[in-house]
DNA sequence: AAGGCCATGTAACAAGTTACATGATTAA
DNA sequence: TTAATCATGTAACTTGTTACATGGCCTT
């Protein structure tokens, strides 16, 4: 039994829930993880057909529009349990603001304007998904999710503080 | 003039310093912006390959080792300071812990053991890279570029102060 | 019943990773 | 002078993204 990548294992995880199409996998992943987990529908749909030539999912009757919904198999559940069991990789993080502060610090002698220009572009983003964040904490009932959530708020109030540190900022 | 892609705008940044392998290059961008901006050897070989074809980058004579020199041509410095005027793109972020800590919390009730196995293996990676990163600051002259490394600080401080909140941990 | 939107999916392309090949250099 | 290591690169594979196709559903 090959190594699962995290995607596929969402994939049988959400199934847990039941039969589900690969539309409604792409979706409900997206709200549910797609914070600290990017998937697009492209690759779910990819991972349901190898998951299926494995006979981790099967996949039922076609209905209407194409649809195909799929489910869960034992040995897809078994698969599902070897992952938990193994431990994470290590995170993958890429800051194309950081990039290019880099290249421009390096090339020349930016001018504050365009330092400040890119640096509030990115504070609005950070500042509506720590909202974002806030939200879903306040909402939460389920004490364990919360702390999923409360990583985010830690991280994306990093980021904000970070942003106010910077002699170029523009706002306080 | 297509786009470039970061890790295509890293490179030609790169040969601003002169000519330089693909060895090299990859070697140097590790270093210097691998912490926030991964790359992998065989990328910049391709690009390579793609900016040569281009023109945005010229081939030199083949040396020992079958080592190719590249260097910067004055339509990649165009298009470097092409990319450099764009508003960088979102970030990427991916942490696998969170997402098998979803499933877990999701599927189980894992008992705290497990959690706190993966929880302190995760937090060893993050104080190393703290470690590394205070160090870059300290060792630091230049303070444009000591803001780039203070947002590693931040970030893997606010990685490592959750770590600390969470109920299953088994360090202080 | 026509037009627009939403659900559903495929295909093509781009980027990222892993595994491997090979020829210098260096160290024993 | 053999073995180990490092520099250098290619090829194959996996994953991620973008663009597009199509047919049912809902409104008017």
């Amino acid at each position: 039994m090959r190594e699962l990548n995290g995607t596929a294992a969402a994939v049988l995880g959400f199934l847990t829930t039941g039969e589900h199409s690969g539309y409604d996998i792409a979706k409900g992943l997206q709200s549910l993880v797609g914070d600290f987990w990017n998937v697009t529908t492209s690759q779910i749909y990819r991972e349901l057909r190898t998951l299926a030539s494995e006979g981790l999912v099967a996949a039922g009757p076609v209905g209407a529009r194409d649809r195909r919904p799929y489910s869960l198999t034992a040995a897809g559940h078994e698969a599902l349990n070897g992952w938990l069991d193994e431990p994470p990789g290590s995170d993958t993080v890429r800051v194309p603001l950081l990039l290019k502060l880099f290249m421009l610090f390096h090339l020349a002698d930016p001018d504050d304007g365009a330092l400040a220009k890119m640096a509030d572009a990115y504070r609005t983003e950070h500042a509506d998904q720590l909202a974002r964040f806030e939200k879903q904490l306040a909402e939460l009932t389920d004490s364990r999710f919360a702390h999923l959530v409360r990583y985010g708020v830690l991280y994306e109030r990093a980021v904000l503080s970070w942003l106010d540190s910077l002699p170029w900022r523009s706002r306080a």
